[in-house]
DNA sequence: ATAGATGCAAAAACTTTGCGAAGCC
DNA sequence: GGCTTCGCAAAGTTTTTGCATCTAT
């Protein structure tokens, strides 16, 4: 089944719609390997349909994000920037530009040995972040309950 | 040699000042194991300081964020955390409050290992990101020059 | 003495939300 | 037809900047 079908399902089986903005905010992520911004994807998207609005991209972006079919990349400063490609990679990120490639690693146990093999980018550092739930958070699974420094 | 004292030189190489609102930023992030955000700071560093400004925290951070003083943590939504520990270590963010709890790793390689350490965490990912400069910026040595896309 | 830092306030950068109109199933 | 999504605009959140004043060296 084609990506964006498996998508359009997914949309469906949350009570959700496949409109021609949410369609189009997929495909030209997919189309790209360059991680843009919500903001330069809203560019991109415009030039198919003039009249959509930033907060549609926002809105669909999030919710693609939700359904597990985009990858928020908000490391670093600046914007977050999005990513189609779901399947285990890692990133390097440009401390001067800000732009993301992609470096395709099995486990994250490889992420030393992919930061060798960067050989044409000068790897300074690597950063690791584990998500989950606390203990506090496991415990407490009243959802309406937002602990202290939540959002 | 202390650790406050280290810094103060450090500052002082780069012609800085190490004036009474520079060091408590410092000393109230050091004597915290919480990652607090700008704004956190700003409100405990304000109980000793009570005309200090939010700008003030925020440029202090940058500056020992630069100095290699401090880390920021700006992973996942909300405001970027910071962190004074500059060691090699990981982090747990948990996806519902937001809290941020140190991991100690030796390597990277030992993230997976890690994870499966967390016992009382439910961790349900991990991502790895390099960083450093693109093969463009590497090249490109005069900084005056900012690639299209920098911040 | 003087370059660097501060405090204040305004602005910038990024994202979310409220609401009436329009569109998908 | 009914509930979701849209476009617009306004507001929210987080961070940066301009400028006059102050202060560490």
């Amino acid at each position: 089944m084609a990506r964006a079908e498996e998508i359009t399902k997914l949309v469906h089986q949350q009570g959700g719609r496949m409109t021609r903005q949410r369609r189009l905010v997929m495909e030209v992520l997919a189309s790209l390997d360059t991680h843009p911004t919500a903001q330069e994807l809203y560019e991109l998207v415009r030039e198919r349909v003039p009249t959509i609005s930033p907060a549609t991209v926002y809105r669909n972006l999030k919710l693609l994000h939700d359904l597990g079919c985009v990858l928020e990349l908000d490391y670093g400063p600046g914007p977050t920037r999005y990513d189609a490609t779901v399947t285990d990679h890692c990133h390097a990120r440009c401390t001067r530009c800000g732009r993301v490639v992609d470096v395709p690693v099995v486990d994250v146990a490889d992420a030393a040995t992919a930061a060798a093999a960067m050989s044409d980018w000068l790897i300074t550092g690597c950063r690791v972040e584990l998500y989950g739930l606390c203990p506090k958070c496991r415990d407490a699974n009243n959802r309406k309950t937002q602990p202290e420094g939540a959002r």
